[in-house]
DNA sequence: TCATCATTTCCATGATTATCGAAACATGGA
DNA sequence: TCCATGTTTCGATAATCATGGAAATGATGA
């Protein structure tokens, strides 16, 4: 992933309302919630809301899909797994890991 | 791990010039590297690495160790993880993981 | 102590971001 | 078509952030 998008990402996940509004949208799981419900949920005023779904929208974290009069929106797995595989790739640097280190590298036998 | 503090780490790295500066940390490993090496290595004025180097320590994904005349900053691997933890700890939100998930999950079990 | 080097703090500036009221834009039902 | 509802865009404002020059701080060796 591009290091731009990294800090896009990065950035989108980076403010209360934005990190509240993607973790109930991971919780919600596939089908997602109605922008309503998710300003219901968290006090949101409807611009304000609206803002930070469209920079998480933006940022590939979230996709939005109308439904009747609805539109529902749900969290990106594969770019939040993106992300993380972009901040761990480097994950000590080729020399045997940190004790620290273990839990985020997917490869356990190198990380052991 | 916090939300605010979250937040905060999140929002150290979603900057292009922290971002660059943390993975060069990465990088480093364990003794890390000097500022000024740091500078030289990014090309940025003393103050503003300076400025980046604190809002990184004060995150808490970076510290600092004075060793002569130079302070050497090193990369902190396991607030680096407890961050990764916490974007994936309601990863799915306790239904089967869908397939995109696998890759966050600890639980390999769990995300199969 | 003094000179020197490495780094930080102070300060001002310009740029970006978050917020929300009001208006505009859909969509679906009567 | 008209109305009601759900959501977004517009516009203004306040707050936060990034940058780097200049001065201050801290550490070392002479």
């Amino acid at each position: 992933m591009e290091i731009k998008q990294t800090v896009q990402r990065l950035a989108a996940l980076a403010q209360e309302n934005r990190l509240a509004i993607f973790r109930l949208l991971v919780q919600a799981g596939a089908p997602g919630m109605a922008a309503g419900r998710i300003a219901e949920a968290l006090s949101l005023a409807p611009a304000t809301l609206s803002f930070h779904l469209k920079e998480l929208a933006n940022a590939g974290l979230a996709q939005a899909r109308q439904e009747g009069r609805f539109i529902f929106y749900s969290a990106d797995f594969a770019a939040m797994n993106d992300l993380i595989a972009t901040l761990t790739e480097n994950c000590c640097g080729g020399e045997p890991c940190l004790p620290a280190c273990g839990a985020a590298c997917d490869d356990k036998q190198k990380c052991a």
